[in-house]
RNA sequence: GCGCUCGUAGCUCAGCGGAUAGAGCAACAGACUUCUAAUCUGUCGGUCGCAGGUUCAAAUCCUGCCGGGCGCACCA
């Protein structure tokens, strides 16, 4: 399919590791987070169930959360009230069973059944605390879980034409994609970053006839690119090459189309490099069409049944797979369609070896969804599993929707130069691809405190300049007693940072790695306000205690989180600002 | 016309089956001799587009309507 000016985004260099260390059995909690109370809650079903207290199927997911309210405890989960009803018995009894298994686990307080059923637990200070022990230790590896393990995948996005440069519009999905595959990674997934280079047909003769017309004073041809950066690659073609204005048409045309595409595609590659995304594959649709891979392609659905000839075309039969109606793969006039290079680029896709691939598209291309399923119907393959395809909605820019035709486009390339790619790429991944964006292009010039990037950095940079403070004045970390982390900002504190894996699994699975940065907002909150209430380093000559010594390895465990979820985003983790 | 998608505070947006709907910005009032005030505390601000339905429980799921965006080629 061709990409007119939608985009998708990149990943990044960056790696993210995985690994994880397995919660222990839930009859030797020495710590306390909101996954090992999901497994323990899960244990007490099953022994409930094999008690024969109880007669129900126990949930895939048992979802543990922080309450809003405080005296709610320090989490809660609604189990009892899903499971009344297939238990077939009052959501508070339910309650009651496992109440009595839970409090009953070392680390947990006490066990509350409140309103209609939930069930509100208070962890032991310590046992929360101990986690803090865990992060540091963990160091880069914290956060990374094996949710997906064993999951190979192709991941295309941003795949803009190379007949000009990036612009907003692409900059959505090289952020978001970027931090997607991180966090794809970071859950275990093998994930490989692609590009679809459509550097084939005939939007690249304008292209070139755009960048010839420019050359020679002439029109832009019918259907050409306007953009003033046209000019510019007129000027480097012929930089690269006097002669061409010597050629005749024919080879002049080619030598602006080649020369210019290479110029671009360079450049698109070096913006997206300058913003932190990598692709570990550049695929040229080019290279389906020369290597045979289009006839051959043809040749094997054809072979599969799923192809027609009719009114002197080559039709692929989509329909058969809920598309709305039947694609040209030949024209009659014997030139293949572009359809025909994506079924050949899916055929190569799955025999590079890979059983799943995610495009990333803008709401422009809503309507490629069912042929691509279609294809990979056709060829055999079950469409709902080896596609998928995450459709997010445009940004707009102070209500101007973006053409890369029309002259007045904002690059990536300047709005990094303006905000840095930091602050580009944090306030395009907070949000979920399909929520509509409006971003003020005032705004975004104006560096304000507005962009939460500042907030997460800032506490990232505090808590380095907070480390160097205690070490000047003397505080290490040769004590880590837990018990002493009881206050309420470090209780608050502490609950952030343990929910941090499930966060990074969550969004690896709903493909939404705006759920990262929201947390990190949520931990960046928490650390401020116990910066606020809680001293590391002690004031003026009052003596260094264990509180203090405990304290830093608090501090070096908020570090850890805000770095290693900002590297998750492909933002930097400042250590001063 | 058909299809997809979105509609939450003045603005930009979270939340997407649970307990009094949240944040930032904007507005107003406070907190710096002490680890970075790019911070913190408080106040103000909402018929979660409208109407039905499912549920013990709906901003969240279903249906219809209204409104915005996008898509419906032997184009790329």
């Amino acid at each position: 399919m061709r990409r007119l000016c939608s985009a998708y985004r990149g990943i990044e260099p960056g790696t993210v590791q995985c690994l994880r260390v397995p919660p222990p059995p839930a009859d030797t909690l020495d710590r306390v987070t909101p996954d090992e109370l999901s497994s323990a809650i899960r244990a007490c079903l099953e022994a409930a169930v094999a008690a024969g207290e109880l007669t129900v199927s126990v949930p895939d997911e048992i979802r543990v959360e922080r309450p809003r309210q405080r005296e709610h405890g320090d989490w809660s989960t609604n189990i009892a009230l899903q499971l009344a009803k297939p238990a077939g018995r009052p959501p508070r009894a339910v309650a009651e069973l496992l109440s009595a298994r839970l409090v009953d686990l070392p680390g947990v307080k006490s066990v509350d059944i409140a309103g209609p059923g939930f069930l509100n637990i208070v962890v032991d200070t310590a046992s929360a605390a101990e986690l803090v022990r865990t992060i540091v230790g963990a160091g880069t590896a914290y956060g990374q879980n094996q949710q997906l393990a064993g999951t190979v995948l192709n991941l295309e996005f941003v795949s803009a034409n190379p007949t000009g440069p990036l612009h907003i519009g692409h900059t959505r999905w090289a952020a978001l994609g970027d931090a997607l595959a991180r966090v794809l990674t970071a859950s275990g997934a093998q994930v490989t970053r692609e590009y679809y280079v459509n550097d084939a047909g005939a939007q690249m003769d304008r292209f070139g006839g755009s960048i010839l017309a420019r050359l020679r004073g002439t029109d832009i041809p019918e259907g050409g690119y306007h953009g003033e950066y046209v000019a510019e690659l007129a000027a480097k073609v012929r930089e690269q090459r006097p002669d061409v204005d010597d050629l005749p048409e024919a080879e002049a045309l080619i030598v602006a189309r080649e020369v210019g595409y290479a110029i671009q595609l360079a450049e698109n590659r070096q913006t997206l490099s300058n913003f932190g995304v990598e692709f570990d594959v550049w695929f040229s649709e080019r290279t389906l069409h020369e290597s045979g891979a289009v006839e051959q392609a043809v040749a094997r659905l054809r072979e599969q049944g799923h192809v027609d000839d009719r009114d002197g075309a080559v039709w692929l039969r989509t329909t058969d797979f809920g598309d709305d109606k039947d694609r040209v793969l030949i024209k009659a006039d014997g030139e293949k369609t572009y359809f025909a290079a994506d079924a050949a680029y899916w055929l190569s896709v799955r025999d590079r070896g890979f059983p799943k691939k995610i495009y990333m598209l803008g709401a422009d291309h809503h309507g490629y969804v069912q042929r691509l399923k279609a294809i990979a119907a056709c060829a055999g393959d079950d469409p709902e599993t080896s596609i998928e395809v995450l459709i997010g909605q445009l940004v707009s820019v102070g209500g101007a929707r973006l053409s890369k035709r029309a002259g007045n486009i904002i690059e990536l390339k300047d709005l990094v130069d303006w905000l840095g790619a930091d602050a580009v790429r944090y306030s395009l991944a907070r949000y979920p691809a399909d929520s509509p964006l409006t971003l003020d292009g005032e705004v975004l010039q104006k560096k304000t405190n507005d962009n939460p990037v500042f907030y997460v950095q800032y506490a990232h940079a505090r808590l380095c300049s907070l480390a160097n403070q205690a070490r000047e004045h003397g505080v290490d970390r040769s004590v880590f007693e837990p018990s002493l982390l009881d206050h309420v900002t470090e209780n608050a504190l502490i609950a952030a940072l343990a929910q941090f894996p499930a966060i990074v699994a969550q969004s690896a699975e709903l493909r939404e790695p705006h759920r990262v940065a929201r947390h990190l907002e949520v931990v960046a909150g928490a650390f401020h306000k116990w910066y606020d209430e809680c001293r590391v380093t002690p004031r003026g000559d009052d003596p260094v205690e264990d509180v203090h010594r405990t304290r830093l390895w608090l501090a070096e465990a908020s570090r850890q989180v805000l770095a290693n979820g900002l590297n998750l985003l492909g933002v930097g983790a400042p250590e001063r600002m």
